[in-house]
DNA sequence: TCTGGGGTCCTAGGACCC
DNA sequence: TCTGGGGTCCTAGGACCC
């Protein structure tokens, strides 16, 4: 039987905030998703008073100020920061995981013995907490699936944060009270489609026929009743290449000039270049959308997308905003009011099994040292020290963050004082 | 006034090949 | 008069995740 363990961060956002400032601590605190859009994070404080995850942020302000909750913008570089010293920190006790998010680990325990997993997923966060500060829950099962709902159990349920499915002679009676969407892999179309056919928990997922369930959904569908059987069907992936990098934000308000959507896909496209040669890869082609906003009933919708591919892979910024921007002015419209654009790059390839093409000069060399000056600046100087003319300097069309706190571990003057 | 951003995987259908 | 079938590859779109 195979090992899992997911490690999961409590309230993550809410806890890298109280890191610097304890004074949140037993206090309501949410973080909002960017442009201050919906409420992403949620202390057990404010979870008790009612406030749902994913809500819009407006929805709620009057619940907010009444019960006096303190709110902050989402903070990534900070966040991104915490999330690294605790992905290091279980990396050293355990090297065999795989980074499934900001917050979460899967953990590979094939090559422990079954008698000491509880010990094991103790010593881990502790010490996670003594060096990071950041308090972790753990769920340990034979599946992925399983160890995600023993994970749920350990952090609503167990006051040392940790629970193992492998134990418990009542599994059946456990995964009964799981509702069929809270299920990792079924959401709202599925759960609804799930019940309409009677079927309404994961114990009722798990009898269920898997025939039947493949005539009806597919083959994804089918693996998680596997796996809520005991069958490990979803394997850990150790790999941490991206088979795609994307750019995109909402504009803090309505954009119709295209010289400004320009401007933003041309900072988008710089960024994503960015993270695409931190990851040492180049794309073969990138994909732009522009759209206006859904949730403006009375405005008229558009959105359209494009796709490009290149005749050699290629990381370079200046290349692909100029790709990127063409693309905008093939998709956009001047008739609409726009509220979002971004760029996917798509078909990565490592960096260095580059092939060159027969019919064009490679002179690629040159640009990659261009591009290693220009990360090698932008890196030891600060973001955006040196950029492209086309990023602009105006940012109309910037996104809203009001409440953001200090860059507390990435920038020297953010950084705690003590006196 | 104000509703995120960044990913993964699977499938169906069309183009193309012999 | 009768005009194929089987395979692969690619892409767009849709489902899901946090």
């Amino acid at each position: 039987m195979s090992k899992f363990a997911l490690l999961d961060c409590n309230n993550f956002y809410v806890s890298c905030e109280r890191l610097f400032n304890p004074s949140l601590n037993n206090k309501p605190v949410l973080v909002l998703s960017n442009n201050d859009g919906c409420i992403v994070a949620r202390s057990n404080e404010a979870k008790k008073l009612g406030i749902p995850m994913g809500a819009p942020y407006h929805h709620y302000r009057q619940v907010i100020e009444k019960n006096n909750i303190a709110v902050f913008s989402s903070n990534y570089q900070f966040y991104g920061d915490m999330s690294q010293r605790v992905m290091d920190s279980l990396s050293m006790i355990i090297p065999n995981i795989e980074i499934y998010s900001i917050d979460e680990a899967f953990i590979h325990l094939d090559n422990f013995n079954s008698n000491n997993l509880t010990d094991i997923a103790k010593h881990i966060r502790n010490k996670i907490f003594m060096w990071t500060g950041i308090p972790t829950s753990i769920g340990i099962a034979p599946t992925k699936t399983l160890s995600k709902i023993a994970n749920r159990i350990a952090k609503k349920h167990r006051a040392n944060g940790i629970f193992d499915i492998h134990d418990s002679s009542t599994k059946d009676k456990i995964i009964s009270d799981i509702p069929v969407e809270d299920i990792w892999g079924i959401s709202y179309r599925w759960g609804r489609k799930l019940r309409a056919l009677g079927i309404s928990s994961a114990l009722e997922l798990k009898n269920t026929d898997t025939k039947f369930i493949r005539n009806n959904f597919s083959i994804v569908l089918e693996r998680i009743v596997y796996e809520l059987r005991g069958l490990s069907c979803i394997d850990i992936n150790l790999s941490t290449t991206k088979k795609s990098i994307g750019s995109s934000k909402s504009f803090g308000k309505l954009i119709i000039e295209i010289e400004k959507i320009e401007e933003a896909i041309s900072n988008y496209a710089a960024r994503a270049c960015e993270k695409l040669r931190t990851q040492k890869s180049k794309t073969n082609g990138i994909y732009v959308f522009l759209k206006t906003n859904p949730f403006r009933k009375n405005e008229p919708q558009y959105q359209k997308s494009a796709t490009l591919g290149f005749d050699l892979p290629t990381s370079d910024t200046g290349l692909i905003i100029r790709s990127a921007k063409n693309l905008i002015k093939r998709i956009y419209d001047n008739r609409y009011r726009y509220h979002k654009c971004g760029i996917i790059l798509l078909d990565l390839v490592p960096e260095n099994q580059i092939q060159s093409h027969l019919f064009i000069k490679y002179d690629e060399y040159r640009k990659d040292n261009l591009m290693k000056v220009l990360d090698n600046i932008n890196k030891s100087m600060g973001r955006k020290t040196i950029f492209h003319a086309s990023q602009g300097i105006k940012y109309e069309w910037e996104t809203r963050r009001n409440k953001v706190s200090q860059h507390y571990t990435t920038k020297w003057e953010d950084l705690p004082k003590i006196y």
